[in-house]
RNA sequence: GGAGGGGUGGCCGAGCGGACGAAGGCGCGGCGCUGGAAACGCCGUGUGCCCGUUUUACGGGCACCGAGGGUUCGAAUCCCUCCCCCUCCGCCA
């Protein structure tokens, strides 16, 4: 959520700066800011009407207990308040509409991201490894995963319908394998791990941002008015929400693995084949709570963190910066981890890190507390590290050999009992 | 699912129609005591919004005791609805 004096002391400066993101935002924040200026025009009568009744009422109040009973004020006090609250219903219904619209406009992007339109003008920032280059033609890895019996779309289409997939043997156990093996390495780094829920209220998808805006995007159980977690930064960053945190406690590290859940709204026929756009997937998700000050390092350092799992697992990626057309909702910087997937024969999306600033902060009310008793929003960040399927479909793919088998990175042996291939079975 | 108990300031906890932004305690800040500290004593210490000014401060106003409605001249306090938490029983991995 964009802070409202902000929006009113440097209207064209956030107006400007919200317009790279697409033209419509501006025209949202111009609606804004017009009901912004009316709702202060009627809280200051409604303020001014309610301070005259109270006075009055004490005096009445008093009146009446020295015996004096005022038949003409009582009827003047009825009357005040009959006024007062036509007044406040107009009140109500100019502040419902306000935040509501406010709670719909994106974050503002940082004056460092590149102004663009769509993917196409994101930055690559750097190259990490080699592409590995096949003396045949390599193979997408849904085919690998079927031929090798770790990956079964088709019995999951049975149960559960489309863009689900169920991995079985060795399939399941490379999940396992991975999840404990990414764990393992943030926990290193200094972040505490957590498990959280996966079904959370509709409040935790307010505040980061979720909603209102992408209800469509979301699973909901309707009878129990609780929604499927589509990444676990919803939970973990909530983890704070409407607290006031110490100062000297910040920067706070988490990292969660769960499922993740997600409708795919409109992404129809895009990825319908393999692991890397399913209704739910498995993700261990970093999250830093930081004071304002530190927060662009803290996003370099998540980013290098994230990083490190690929390269631990010596797959070869590219770092990119997102521009503003592309950057998500909540985000004001973003850098994607993309990794070199050989069946596509381009990188893909395996991570995205970013600073939401205190945009989220804001929404939940995330505040810390100075040593002299200031108080200020945190800000939030969050990072994939990593998505899991996705991964998983990388090291398939880049690690296959001819004859279909998949050699095991050797960082993830060691969680796998030792095995370093994966041969398909014989039939 | 059944029965009961609760939701009050950063935290604990009292209040149960006006004198209540709310006792008391903890915590925090200041001062005193001390060689220094602990303990102790005294003083201070909520948040949000609106308006104004001499605009990182001050003054005024309004709101806030889980949420929303109602009764009343007046509600933390009475009534209704909802939400949440806890305990016991049932069910259950």
């Amino acid at each position: 959520m964009l802070d409202l004096k902000l929006i009113r002391k440097n209207y064209e400066e956030v107006r400007r700066r919200l317009a790279t993101r697409g033209e419509e935002y501006a025209k949202l924040l111009d609606r804004v800011y017009e009901l912004d200026r009316k709702k202060r025009e009627v809280q200051k009568r409604v303020e001014e009407l309610r301070a005259l009744l109270n006075r009055k009422s004490k005096e009445y109040g008093r009146l009446k207990r020295e015996g004096k009973e005022d038949e003409n004020l009582k009827r003047e006090l009825s009357e005040l308040k009959a006024r007062l609250q036509e007044l406040e219903e107009e009140l109500r219904r100019l502040e419902e509409e306000l935040n509501d619209l406010l709670l719909r406009i994106p974050n503002l992007p940082h004056p460092s991201v590149p102004v663009g339109r769509d993917e196409s003008d994101n930055r690559e920032v750097r190259r990490w490894g080699e592409p590995p280059k096949f003396d045949f033609e390599p193979k997408p890895h849904w085919e690998l995963g079927e031929k090798l019996g770790i990956l079964d779309f088709e019995r999951a289409a049975k149960i559960s319908g489309s863009r689900f997939v169920v991995k079985r043997g060795l399939g399941a156990r490379l999940v396992r394998a991975l999840v404990n093996f990414m764990l393992d390495l943030h926990g290193r780094r200094g972040y505490e791990e957590v498990y959280v829920p996966h079904l959370v209220r509709p409040e935790a998808l307010i505040g980061t941002g979720q909603l209102p805006k992408f209800e469509e995007d979301l699973f909901k159980c309707e009878r129990d008015d609780l929604y499927l977690i589509p990444t676990a930064e919803v939970p973990v960053t909530n983890l704070h929400r409407e607290e006031i945190l110490r100062e000297e406690d910040l920067p706070l590290y988490y990292a969660a693995y769960t499922p993740c859940y997600r409708r795919e709204a409109g992404s129809y026929g895009r990825d319908v084949k393999g692991l890397i756009r399913l209704h739910q997937f498995d993700k261990v998700e970093l999250v830093k709570i930081t004071k304002p000050e530190t927060s662009y390092e803290e996003l370099e350092k998540l980013v290098a963190d994230a990083e490190r799992v690929l390269q631990e697992l010596e797959l070869p990626y590219r770092v990119v910066e997102l521009c503003t057309g592309d950057l998500g909702f909540s985000a004001a910087k973003t850098y994607d981890l993309e990794v070199w997937m050989p069946s596509y024969n381009r990188y893909r999306e395996v991570s995205s890190c970013s600073n939401c600033e205190d945009f989220q902060a804001r929404r939940m009310k995330l505040r810390y507390k100075t040593a002299d008793g200031k108080k200020f929003f945190c800000h939030t960040l969050n990072g994939s590290g990593l998505a899991v399927g996705r991964t998983l479909a990388a090291i398939l793919e880049n690690y296959q050999q001819e004859d279909g088998s998949v050699v095991i990175p050797k960082a993830l042996r060691p969680y796998l009992g030792g095995i370093d291939v994966i041969k398909p079975q014989k039939d």
